[in-house]
DNA sequence: CACACTTACGATATTCGTAAGGATT
DNA sequence: AATCCTTACGAATATCGTAAGTGTG
């Protein structure tokens, strides 16, 4: 037989250790004197010792009900100190959010996005994780992060995917490149030109050389980073191809980013997170909110 | 609006995260499975959030189950704790009696009771003043003593006050001294012989000037502690009278007590406690031994 | 279809507030 | 007489277990 208390219990026994009196620990508790008078025998009963002794003029704590109130005390402030922290959680003025994106995204679309996460819960810790593909989702599925977003839609049991939106590639050159004219725009017209590629390891690459198969580039360079790439178009030493949420990176005066008209020529932004387990309230509530403000798609 | 939570509820809780499994869990709890997820329902209404991702083939912490986890445990582990703390008090295996008593009793009967209560309550914390009647009746005020053994019954609504036994004066004398086998002790025998007295301020004193009174005394020594009488006496320095209690040191060959037949020539030996304030559980059952164990009155 | 959690539901226990009782000042 | 805690008691609420329902492998 283990033994059955509440907080309840702690509050009736410590109001009454202070307050000296059924009536007006009965009237903090919100019970009528009856009922607290009842609560207060029910937890003696239960410990199995005289807490109070009273009569009808005074109300005093025992011996016993002496070596209970302040580890009373304590009990309860650790156990509000608790209910007040999930309460804080549950009303995402406290939690944490771990995501891991792509860094075409984490640099042009999430920062606007995390002040907006950031201004309404400020409260909440966001880290987030700029990384390849492969590793987004290695730090989702070691519980490093909550969720990632990603360029490929991993189509496992272990993964819940969600389309976060498409990405169309665009061309982009100098002003004063000839394709940056030219009436239609076709794949083919890209191979004439020397093509500053990303590194092979990335989305965007991948994605691309799938898109264009099997048509060939003219590869001057390779690099991995974004601003590199656009520090080497800019200076003429090629022209490349890019998902229209990286043209943040692009848009100054010396160079033309266009659509192809193309289909294919999209990649496909997902939302992957375990399958195994559920998102805490605040990684919920930023996830909700990354479905709510879909990158807009550019037409330019 | 305040949450009222159990330690069902934590037990509740934390047997789900260790099993896993609704079914173990009631079963480790002692309810039926429905039960069982009813109350775990009402800890997530309670606390707001939702603890528990569950399917009909698994069971699993949320981030936010997961964040309250370690803390239920100290929680429960506290409230436990604390309940066996109680428990020990309640079983007599723990706790602490102080009591205050006059030196004759201290020296003289209390050493055996204390050493039966001991025995029988090893976990107990005892402690003794042994110090004169004013000062006793001082420490239980003061509250640093549960309850005073007194040669005064200190009529007051301060203090109750129980008889625990009345306590004969005898004379004490050497072996070889003219008192020692005169046919009928009378008090006006005592007036003749040399005597030694204890200090004013002691109780034996007192109560001997009172019940003798007007009959004057040939003191010849104020002394304080109960040995040292003894040893004047024994070296025949003066003949003196003592309570019966306080016999044990005088048991020895060279000296002789005997008993007084005036009735009026005994002190009463009250337990005083304070009236305000009951006794603890140790307390009362050294308290209640005590009764049983009435010093038995010594005729010879 | 077997397993595991949830819902339904009637029975039981607990807890409530009002009203009466008893003790003390 | 007034105050304060306890007891009595019918009503509302909570909790229980059994049985049926639901979803998943």
């Amino acid at each position: 037989m283990q033994l059955n208390l509440s907080t309840r219990h702690l509050r009736a026994f410590l109001a009454l250790a202070e307050l000296r009196s059924f009536t007006r620990a009965a009237h903090r508790c919100h019970l009528s004197q009856p009922a607290f008078s009842a609560l207060v025998r029910s937890l003696e009963d239960a410990v199995g010792a005289r807490l109070f002794d009273r009569d009808t003029r005074n109300v005093e704590l025992t011996a016993e009900g002496r070596t209970l109130e302040e580890p009373a005390r304590r009990l309860l402030a650790d156990f509000e100190t608790l209910a007040a922290d999930i309460g804080e959680r549950v009303a995402l003025r406290k939690g944490r959010v771990s995501v891991a994106a792509l860094p075409s995204l984490a640099a042009g679309w999430l920062p606007g996005l995390f002040a907006e996460y950031r201004a309404a819960h400020p409260g909440v810790d966001l880290e987030l994780f700029d990384t390849l593909s492969d590793q987004c989702l290695e730090l989702v599925r070691a519980g490093r992060a909550d969720f990632a977003l990603a360029a490929t839609g991993p189509d496992s049991a272990e993964w819940a995917t969600e389309v976060l939106c498409r990405d169309r590639f665009h061309l982009v050159c100098r002003h004063d490149h000839p394709l940056a004219r030219k009436a239609t725009l076709r794949v083919k017209d890209l191979a004439a030109h020397p093509f500053v590629h990303f590194t092979r390891a990335s989305s965007v690459r991948q994605h691309l050389e799938a898109a264009l198969h099997p048509q060939q580039m003219a590869t001057v360079l390779e690099v991995e980073h974004l601003t590199t790439v656009m520090g080497m178009v800019e200076e003429g030493v090629g022209i490349t191809v890019v998902p229209a949420l990286t043209l943040f990176e692009f848009d100054r005066g010396s160079l033309v980013h266009r659509p192809f008209r193309l289909p294919g020529l999209e990649r496909t932004i997902y939302l992957v997170r375990r399958a195994d387990r559920g998102l805490s309230l605040a990684a919920r509530s930023l996830y909700d909110l990354m479905i709510q403000r879909k990158p807009a798609l550019r037409r330019a």
